[in-house]
DNA sequence: TGTACATCAGTGAACGCGCGTTCACTGATGTAC
DNA sequence: TGTACATCAGTGAACGCGCGTTCACTGATGTAC
């Protein structure tokens, strides 16, 4: 029944540390989620099948359903937000910077498509505070390392912030479309990703 | 009830029009896809209240829920190509028809949400034959345009075809993320889609 | 050291709800004689 | 022209299901005396 198949019998948690159980909860979200592919499937009870507890039991940690579900969207927008500047962390020459951060976005997508999708294609995904804030961070460090692309003398921009919306653009189609449409004859992934950098943040591409 | 809120009691159909019931589920099943915004809210009891009819009756057109939702993508998809197409025809400047297309994708976009993510970002929309179909035609069509832009020395695109997977990506940026975004800063979107298109598809922006 | 008690992480049964789907039916309308 | 009958577009009641949520409870564990 489980969605992992790797459920045991729960051992009930010792005394104090009852908040294990939230971390449970929101890992067996996620797993749903992913398992499911859609938000709606998400359900209650089926995460207390995951979990390996009684539906009531989540009730001691969250006031309801829709607070597990903005829940994972915190936790997943925040592991979204470090895969990507992880990513870029290290690394000394913009542009190469630009790109993994890019490549990591978009892995991110292929890998866990569902809760990208939760992310970044919900009616008004920004209702989520922690969402609002984890996406105006990342779209800064967009413009400011396509700003160091051009001090560089890498990227012709004129206009970082511009560009950086133009590129947030195609990194979502990037991002979206593929998964969705797998019988489109799609280019290579990295030459697609080069395209976009070299035409959206007018990257030169080696 | 009714989404549309102009419900009057329905007249039996008289003989042999019965037909007509099923024109009217699809309508009525695409009003309840925008008033909810998300395909699961799109119940067959939902659809039978909002065309005026008991549910077992739409058993009389359709097999079960499924049927009646892939007649809703397979008429939303003709109705966005047509949407696409009309906008475009009569333009003999290339660079004019490519923009009046995107424009016309954009719009059809902001103006039905829902149906617009029902037809592109569902987990396999390809999947419905009408779908791949209408796509495959409408990327012929894009990649056409964007030959006859190089073709007219208003564009600098070496490979249309590659330009156009480019193009489409941004495209459904545009389309997708404001929608979902609403409190992110978004430029003009006139000014976004001549940033596209000059970016994507390489074009000199007037 | 032993025991009464409080705490706490859950359980188990139950509720009302809307759903998709089935089934037997009804009643108006056209058709055959 | 009148009447029996077939057709057909629906109706109304019912089903089993999974859902979110509530409630009273249980039983193990730590704590106070």
């Amino acid at each position: 029944m489980s969605v992992s198949n790797v459920q045991t019998a729960r051992m009930r948690n010792p005394r104090g540390e009852g908040g294990q159980l939230r971390a449970d909860i929101i890992r067996a979200a996620r797993r749903v989620l992913e398992a499911s592919g859609r938000e709606e499937a998400v359900t209650l009870r089926g995460i207390a099948r995951e979990v390996g507890v009684t539906a009531p039991a989540l009730y001691g940690h969250f006031a309801d359903r829709s607070e597990i579900i903005e829940a994972v969207i915190g936790e997943a927008f925040g592991e979204f937000a470090t895969a990507v500047t992880d990513a870029m962390s290290g690394i000394t020459d913009p542009s190469e910077r630009l790109r993994a951060g890019c490549r990591a976005y978009v892995h991110f997508a292929y890998a866990q498509p569902a809760t990208y999708r939760i992310l970044f294609t919900r009616q008004q995904p920004s209702a989520v505070p922690a969402v609002a804030a984890h996406a105006q961070g990342l779209f800064q460090l967009l413009v400011e390392v396509i700003a160091d692309c051009v001090a560089a003398g890498f990227s012709g921009s004129r206009d970082p912030a511009a560009d950086a919306v133009v590129l947030w653009l195609s990194l979502h189609g990037l991002a979206a479309l593929p998964p969705s449409h797998p019988r489109f004859p799609w280019p290579d992934e990295a030459v697609l990703l080069d395209q976009v950098l070299s035409r959206s943040a007018l990257l030169d591409v080696g």
